[in-house]
DNA sequence: CGCGCCGATCAATCATAGCG
DNA sequence: ACGCTATGATTGATCGGCGC
């Protein structure tokens, strides 16, 4: 048996390697979290995700025990009061309560693999 | 730096490498549709289940190959030459096939 | 028309597994 | 045991779509 001829497949998928498609040219926006107010800097984006320290993930945390959204007044606290973007105060939230729904999801699959219901 | 990466860190601490298994059909896939690997949630359903791995895992094995392999397309050059040849057995069964039926209809 | 949210994804990084 | 690469998981932030 030998099947290592290089024929055009009529079809559409089934590709020579090294072919460059969409998906591998997408590149993703720097971030836009320019702070400002603090030090000099400002107007130049970050390029680099933030590292948010402990006490500010412990207290986001805390908050979000305490309600899972947030208002725009909220926020605006919670941002000034842990020197973060009212962005980043959204944002981590949002991917916060993803991260909840996810969590209960694998929760409740892995320990019932045998249903009636196939 | 200080020991803050040792706050809440667990999931990530202990893992395991899937199954040889697991991966050729994970690396079927992803060959497979190379022109677009992104696999529907319910394809995803699928492929944990033959996997044995959770529907996260396989997104999380997704994400990873795309960015690593468009990262260094060279690198993988050979795997995808190997699974592609594979799925080109299947293509030219399928498309024995598909001449079969296509024989009274032509463009 | 803009804003927040959702779901998916990106992209960088962490920490470990695997190999010589 | 040690250094390096491969690989799974985590996560701040982006993208497109939707509803208000």
């Amino acid at each position: 048996g030998h099947q290592q001829e290089n024929s055009r497949s009529p079809s559409a998928e089934t590709s020579p390697p090294a072919q460059t498609f969409d998906w591998m040219k997408v590149k993703r926006n720097p971030p836009k979290t320019g702070k400002a107010g603090e030090y000099g800097f400002v107007g130049q984006p970050n390029t680099v995700r933030t590292n948010f320290t402990t006490k500010q993930l412990t207290e986001l945390e805390k908050e979000f025990h305490f309600n899972k959204y947030l208002t725009r007044a909220r926020r605006v606290e919670i941002a000034a009061s842990l020197q973060l973007n009212e962005t980043q105060v959204k944002i981590w939230f949002q991917n916060r309560r993803m991260k909840q729904k996810k969590r209960e999801k694998e929760g409740l699959l892995p320990i019932s693999p045998a249903t009636p219901t196939g | 730096v200080m020991i803050l990466r040792s706050r809440f860190l667990d999931a990530r601490r202990k893992r395991r490498n899937f199954s040889k298994q697991a991966t050729e059909i994970l690396n079927e896939y992803f060959y497979s549709h190379l022109s677009n690997p992104y696999p529907s949630e319910e394809a995803k359903e699928e492929l944990a289940k033959k996997c044995s791995i959770t529907v996260s895992q396989v997104s999380n094995w997704f994400g990873n190959k795309r960015i690593r392999y468009k990262k260094n397309i060279g690198k993988f050059q050979e795997e995808a030459n190997l699974y592609a040849a594979k799925t080109a057995v299947t293509a030219a069964h399928a498309v024995a096939a598909a001449v079969q039926n296509n024989q009274t209809n032509s463009p």
